[in-house]
DNA sequence: TTATATAATATACGCTACGTTCATTAATGT
DNA sequence: ACATTAATGAACGTAGCGTATATTATATAA
């Protein structure tokens, strides 16, 4: 019945909070984000955000999944092969292209603060797990694919080598590399 | 002819530094290091630090590398698939027990300084990717392999998941999953 | 209308660590 | 002795942290 008391909470500050920081995040990189920062940019007072908001990390999370409209559209082919190539490309054009730096720099912070790791796990990693594990079903279900195909180990090998290559060793993901590791896994977990 | 003219640099300050700098990573973790804690542990002066690093990511992982005596050894069983679960279980051990927080921070940090990226990739992976290498072409050569195996390929889907895991899904890694990988992996690319 | 409650602001504060500078003292070779 | 380089200790300005306080703004309830 009784409607929050007392002024509430402007909508327009918290969007100019969280947009503030994520165009600093892409622009200048996570590490030169400040709340201090953000503050200015948003125009808007340090403390508010100190109010809402325990510390930096938690912001430009907050900012960054605001901002990012995730567009995770499931390829149908028919064919379980053709299916993964594409959402293992998608991935791939994704992490390498501009949204790359800010990825692997949330990844590389979760290794300090385990809310951003446990935040980016559960909002980016096992929602696109899940998409993987529908294709990977459907093939089953087709029989292109065998009844106790791993498909945890499966999904792990498929997109394991994308962030191994982009955050440690800096190889190049070209849609031959691609293609040869979705036809390799296949192969290996039993096509 | 001439030796070095002046005071020569002291050893023992040099390392009681990268001892110290050491130390306070295991400790502490890498964002909790700072020259003047490394400093003040070494009981050495700031000024001394920054006239021969130029600054804390540079001492940490001189500190690193000092310190980890880098024990490794190369399996050699007579049978690739023994060899592989050898290497990949040792090195799933090692980023799992103790030094696993410091090598996922490092990581971490890597993605933000290319110098500390570039260090590690050079000074860590890409030694252990070699014996990983010779472990693959033994088997070659036994005919135990395919003559064209993708060693490089081969060599990301071993280690990457160990990475991946790791980093950010945060799984587990027992024996059970690296024979499963090893094996899954053997057979993919054309055991 | 007035009272109450909560939001947002501006400002100031103490703190830590940064990276640099400077004068001084220590250790080596010529 | 002298030149040269290393190491020290202390001080400095700067940036950003997170907190606190007093003030103003905006909503509901009586």
């Amino acid at each position: 019945m009784n409607k929050k008391l007392g002024r509430p909470r402007s909508e327009e500050t918290k969007k100019a909070i969280l947009n503030a920081a994520y165009e600093l995040l892409s622009e200048h990189g996570f590490n030169a984000v400040t709340i201090e920062g953000i503050a200015a940019r948003a125009g808007v007072s340090k403390a508010t955000i100190y109010k809402w908001w325990p510390g930096k990390a938690a912001v430009v999370l907050d900012g960054y999944f605001e901002a990012t409209q995730l567009v995770m559209q499931v390829p149908d082919t028919g064919f379980v092969r053709e299916d993964l190539v594409i959402q293992v490309y998608n991935l791939a054009s994704f992490i390498t292209g501009d949204q790359g730096k800010m990825i692997t720099e949330l990844i590389g912070a979760g290794q300090f603060d385990s809310n951003i790791a446990e935040e980016y796990r559960t909002r980016f990693f096992l929602p696109r797990r899940a998409l993987s594990k529908k294709i990977l079903e459907r093939g089953i279900n087709r029989g292109e694919l065998k009844d106790d195909f791993d498909l945890e180990l499966g999904i792990d090998i498929l997109f394991a080598p994308l962030f191994y290559r982009l955050m440690i060793t800096k190889e190049p993901l070209d849609s031959e590399y691609i293609k040869d590791l979705v036809d390799k896994v296949l192969k290996g977990l039993g096509k």
